[in-house]
DNA sequence: ACGTTTTGACAATCTATCTTGTCAGATACC
DNA sequence: GGTATCTGACAAGATAGATTGTCAAAACGT
């Protein structure tokens, strides 16, 4: 995979430093040059308008680094999504546990703290979106894998379902997250019309047809 | 844009008949054969792993042909969405009207149908859901036309709405469909493992939220 | 039967991008 | 300062598919 330059140092010697970083670390550091550059040019042409020289020019690198750190486009695609996920999903987790232990109130702290990103970041908030559909099944996979743990994050109770054959659990689970994000897309696209507390209010009340929905089969099954 | 070959007949006059049809008919039973062989290429290797030869060659005629009725491969998506969701939309416009006046009936007797075509024609249904998605903004438009005539037959009264300034009877709409949609999607691509009954129900819950908004917002503004 | 129109097969061109390779110059280590 | 490593710019090859063009054979009208 990558050459191996210390073939005759100890293992514990660091490879030569450049601008006091090993070569581990600078690796690690131009690709998330590519990862951010990448949510850049995706903002501005869309994935499938964004070429591999494009992107390498937004991070000030050359191809050659583009495939030191990734197999091909689609790659750095899901990287990129996975990059704006994780820190989406991490901070409205955060945020419904400031909320205390109200579900509903856990609910409005997650889903306000997801409109507001949404509305200072409009470049992230278009690849999460918009640019993760229809690319192949690869990346499909991995959106569906970041929606569960949204709809986990938002209506727990659904989560207690899952094992159930044939359950419902999962089509209640996609109906609110498809809500929530066509409405944010919606919003995103026509440049935030409506107040945060509007469209934080209009999700929760598809939201809510989920919690009440995993709530009555949580009771019928005790 | 296409050789007028009647230059000197009468305008009355039919062009040289094959196969018992004139030029513009055999030419319209071409575009046809075009739009059926793409969605069901589109259903086996999705809209962009089609080529335009795929294509042709399901449709048994040759590239000239494509060219013939279609600017590019963006322009026959475009042919074959709408072509699936006339059909889709008008089936369900009947199925609401033939389930009476109540706002409730009407939607479960729309939302059944959808529900059973999706179930009876897999190709189609996958063109209507997921191809649609993320291929440019021509394409984005289109849908977005689409899905608000199909909002406008769930849930008449959002219609209503539409005028006031920065509206939220939008975003109640979007919500509606995403969840619809989406709801369908994991459906369909999971191989339709709840009974049709079990879907609408719940796809309905999540209408009822735009129904009973719209309603209450009617009330307010009377 | 004859000439014209239409068709089908397929070659040729064109374009765009990915992907790999080369090489001179810059940078760090000793 | 000398040497090994790393970097940036860019060329070159590879691939894939769209789009146009050619031509002979088939279908039609008269």
């Amino acid at each position: 995979m990558h050459h191996v330059n210390t073939l005759f140092m100890g293992s514990s010697r660091k490879a030569r430093l450049y601008g006091g970083m090993d070569a581990e670390e600078r690796r690690a550091e131009r690709r998330l040059k590519l990862i951010n550059a990448a949510v850049e040019v995706y903002g501005e042409v869309g994935y499938r308008g964004a070429t591999v020289k494009a992107i390498c020019e937004a991070a000030e690198l050359t191809e050659r680094y583009f495939y030191e750190s990734f197999a091909n486009s689609e790659a750095l695609l899901i990287a990129a999504y996975n990059h704006v996920v994780g820190h989406l999903h991490d901070e409205m987790a955060a945020a419904a546990n400031a909320a205390g232990h109200d579900a509903e109130q856990r609910l409005r702290a997650a889903l306000t703290l997801y409109f507001t990103r949404l509305k200072q970041h409009p470049k992230p908030a278009r690849v999460f979106l918009l640019e993760i559909s229809g690319i192949s099944a690869a990346v499909d996979a991995v959106k569906l894998d970041a929606l569960r743990d949204f709809s986990d994050l938002l209506v727990p109770a659904i989560d207690a379902k899952r094992g159930d054959r044939n359950s419902t659990a999962a089509l209640l689970s996609s109906g609110m997250v498809g809500a929530v994000i066509t409405i944010a897309l919606r919003w995103v696209s026509k440049q935030y019309p409506q107040t945060i507390e509007d469209v934080v209010a209009i999700a929760a009340g598809f939201c809510r047809v989920a919690l009440t929905e995993a709530g009555k089969n949580r009771l019928r099954s005790v």
